[in-house]
RNA sequence: GGUGGGAUACUCAAGUGGCCAACGAGGGCAGACUGUAAAUCUGCUGGCUUUCGCCUUCGGAGGUUCGAAUCCUCCUCCCACCA
């Protein structure tokens, strides 16, 4: 039972600091009952989840079924300072209505994976809002600057000449700090965050908590792009409340290469099934378009149902296979006669007459299926269906 | 506090008075090929009711000049060394 436990939750994850630790958490609440805390934290700015959040989520899920309390932790006092990991930019300050209703919606998405029964919701403004100049003083003393320029990414900064601020050094600190309060027995996080995750043992051990709790890093998801993570601001994500139909042509325009990346770290199916998979596609046995679909099929089942992932499959093989026009599209209606640019504009299918202009010139706009190469074209009263490239549509009627 | 170096488009990075809407690379978009893949090849990559034209852009504000990303002044920010 403890061993089936154990090759779960090592299942996917990058490193573990350390496994026995865990080993004796989990044979704690198979032997006397006793629950233990896994605590992971997330950014109050951005409430919209994405397959790479789910990544971790689903591993919280995992330590729910066996034995674990999740501490999940708003990140709203350290999210106002701004990850170093990124850019440096200063975030704007969100209000306390603000993080309120992120929260609210954080709530919405994460218990589609997380049992609410066993998951405290917690915001770290609450202690370390409340800190008092001679606590920072004394957090900060228990670092020093060399510690801190081993992270990896202030030391490249740093060599390169660019611009670390002060305060980014309070950001490992204040999550650690988070692990002192909250007493927590694992933190889990990306491979990126393993830095600031050693720091909670540290200062655990440093503020004599009595315990240094493991640290589990899961491998950060490549985005669409497959060598970049996946976050919202590069645009290669896939949210958890996208369309189905959206969600499965997302999820079937990645490589082969990274679709068994997916499998590994997003689908539910057992390691030995997916191993019996790649080795037929290997062998001709099994397509891999087929592959992608079982895999695309699977995550929209997850977080919409089975039909609208079956539809979503179809639908798919009608656009794209059979070069079809989609069931659905927006619809715009607009005064005729008007300039085939202009008319791309408003429909919403190019940001600028200027990108209309050139995308006609390289031929990628159709109308009505037609390939039309006319840049002063003017449409007359009627209906079209106006298509740039393979993927954007739009329904047009012109008065 | 002192001395020196730096800030260019999504990113990196050329450009030191007109040939600059600004070399090149990456990224992105599109076309061909495909399995809507990937890889490869090709084109495009500031905006404008229309382009052999006009407008806005090279950290910010002024100035010199017929003309400034390029020269001058002040300011903001970053880096290195010294203290």
């Amino acid at each position: 039972m403890v061993e089936e436990a154990l090759n779960e939750i090592r299942r996917g994850a990058a490193e573990i600091i350390t496994e026995d630790q865990i080993e004796s958490l989990v044979r704690g609440y198979y032997e006397k009952g006793e629950p233990y805390y896994v605590k992971a934290g997330f950014d109050p700015t951005a409430p919209d989840l994405h397959l790479g959040h789910t990544v971790l989520l689903q591993k919280l899920a995992t330590f729910q079924k066996y034995g674990a309390i999740v501490q999940f932790l708003i990140g709203d006092f350290t999210g106002m300072i701004g990850d170093p990991t990124g850019k440096s930019q200063t975030r704007k300050k969100l209000s306390r209505e603000e993080v309120k209703e992120n929260a609210k919606s954080y709530e919405e998405q994460v218990f589609k994976i997380l049992d609410p029964e066993r998951t405290v919701v917690v915001f770290n403004s609450e202690w370390l809002g409340r800190l008092t100049s001679y606590e920072m003083i004394e957090l900060a003393s228990k670092r020093t600057v060399a510690r801190m320029l081993e992270r990896d990414d202030f030391e490249k900064r740093f060599k390169s000449g660019q611009d670390i601020s002060l305060y980014e050094f309070f950001y490992p600190l204040f999550q650690g700090y988070d692990s002192v309060v909250l007493k927590s027995d694992i933190e889990i996080g990306g491979t990126d965050q393993k830095f600031n995750l050693l720091m909670g043992r540290h200062l655990q051990r440093a503020y004599g908590v009595g315990k240094e709790q493991v640290v589990l890093m899961m491998p950060i998801l490549e985005g669409l792009d497959g060598v970049q993570k996946m976050s919202k601001s590069l645009g290669n994500f896939i949210g958890v409340a996208e369309e189905p139909n959206v969600m499965f042509a997302k999820l079937m325009s990645i490589s082969d290469d990274l679709m068994w990346r997916y499998y590994e770290l997003l689908s539910s199916r057992p390691l030995t099934e997916i191993a019996r998979m790649k080795e037929d596609t290997a062998s001709g046995k099994l397509h891999p378009k087929r592959a992608k679909e079982m895999l695309a099929e699977e995550i929209v089942e997850r977080f919409h149902d089975r039909e609208s992932a079956l539809s979503a499959c179809e639908e798919f093989n009608k656009v794209f296979r059979q070069k079809d026009i989609p069931t659905e599209m927006p619809e715009y209606e607009m005064e005729g006669p008007v300039w085939i640019a202009k008319a791309l504009v408003e429909a919403k299918l190019e940001p600028s007459t200027s990108q209309a202009r050139r995308d006609l010139q390289a031929g990628a706009v159709r109308i009505d299926r037609q390939k039309v190469s006319d840049k002063d074209l003017h449409l007359e009263a009627g209906e079209y269906i106006l298509q740039v490239g393979k993927k954007k549509f739009a329904r047009v009627k012109v008065k």
